[in-house]
DNA sequence: ACAAAAGTGTTGAGAGTACACCCATGC
DNA sequence: GCATGGGTGTACTCTCAACACTTTTGT
């Protein structure tokens, strides 16, 4: 049969957005300025063009939410159930990013009338099924911590381990011993020391960059 | 903007179905029937319905090229490159199966000249990008098979544990020390015990099942 | 001198790895 | 009794977890 023969479906992107603001794990959310679920909050997202690869149509919605690119992007999950959205048949490819707070400007659009950040453990009520692929971004950014390096793509190029570990800490929601914290990463060989902090009030922390080589290496990080 | 407005690519689920032959790791081809690449190797796969879920279409194809339901099949990734499929715009959704050897049963189609089970080390030329779908399913069956129980999906309900012992020599392509490999698996608390082998020319095996509820467990197997 | 965060070592428990011999059965 | 695969224990190493004090700096 050709291509032709078949309906066919609309496919979207929905992305996950994540970032740590005050030592809290923040989602970015829309509030949809269109029907259906007009007024509620959705994940950001929008169809893919026929001309622009998944990922193509992933890393323009981020862009447009959030002024960033270049930043962790990663495909998710398909989610393909006939009946997850009210306009018809509508098959979603999920993604989720890791930005860094301040390097995000969000703006509203025609889609969006109004983009916030929440809290991932105080979301509002989420439109179509946005709240299954939240938790299971959310599982999915654990497990991305927990194997890869892909947290020190939050940080700024220079940063210190306790940095580091903070961010550990708000990901997982618990404390990590210190001298285990320290211990390990140092010994996993994939930090480079890039000198010292300055013009601090307190004892300056030594710096350290991630090792050339060392973004897609999967180690058991904690 | 509506649903209308966006012009739609078509979708497709690929299949890569894995089996264990003769201690070996197999995987199930088509030669492929239909232009482009008649007469090429290609995975099992075909067009998502209107009206199914991409995992209802997943598990009906599976059922039109193996005769087998009810086995594991996941998800894997969502392939969109513009390009991918020189009849036009085709997102592809794959998933992996694993099925067990003596149940199933090959049947040719329209879409599909022959379909034959090839050892995953000397695969022909694959149609489209299905050569990259396919590492991709076979990382993920090494991990799957690292962290769940899966593998057991593969063996009959009551098996020895050199029965599994093999299965994961087949799929690791290395052996594995048996002392160990026992003590590990039974220190799991995922088995149950179900009598022994019977009618066999050697000192007969204990067997076992899998308890109920570890289906799901992730646990490190190896 | 004090406040604040940085940095560092040891010990015990558990898991992984390496390694070789006896056992039960059918023929 | 022999061929075939089943089944078992010990010692070493390494990793993980628990735990508290000293150091450096700015004010």
């Amino acid at each position: 049969m050709a291509l032709e023969d078949y309906e066919r479906p609309s496919v979207t992107t929905d992305l996950v957005v994540f970032s740590v603001r005050e030592g809290k794990l923040n989602a970015l959310l829309i509030k949809r300025g269109v029907v259906p679920f007009k007024g509620g909050w959705a994940l950001p997202g929008g169809f893919v063009n026929i001309d622009e690869s998944i990922d193509e149509a992933a890393k323009r919605e981020l862009q447009e939410e959030t002024g960033v690119k270049d930043i962790f992007l990663e495909q998710l999950y398909t989610w393909g159930e006939v009946d997850r959205d009210p306009r018809g048949r509508v098959i979603t490819v999920s993604y989720f990013a890791l930005v860094k707070d301040n390097e995000v400007e969000l703006k509203a659009s025609t889609d969006a009338a109004e983009v916030k950040w929440f809290d991932v453990n105080k979301l509002p009520k989420l439109a179509f099924d946005h709240d299954k692929i939240l938790k299971y971004a959310i599982q999915r950014l654990r497990w991305k911590f927990e194997y890869t390096t892909m947290a020190i793509s939050l940080l700024p190029k220079k940063f210190s381990i306790s940095q580091l570990k903070n961010l550990y800490e708000v990901v997982f929601e618990r404390e990590f011993d210190k001298r285990n914290f320290y211990k390990k990463i140092l010994s996993l060989d994939i930090l480079d020391e890039k000198g010292m902090q300055e013009n601090v009030a307190f004892r300056p922390a030594k710096l350290y960059s991630l090792k050339k080589g060392a973004e897609s290496r999967v180690v058991a990080m904690v």
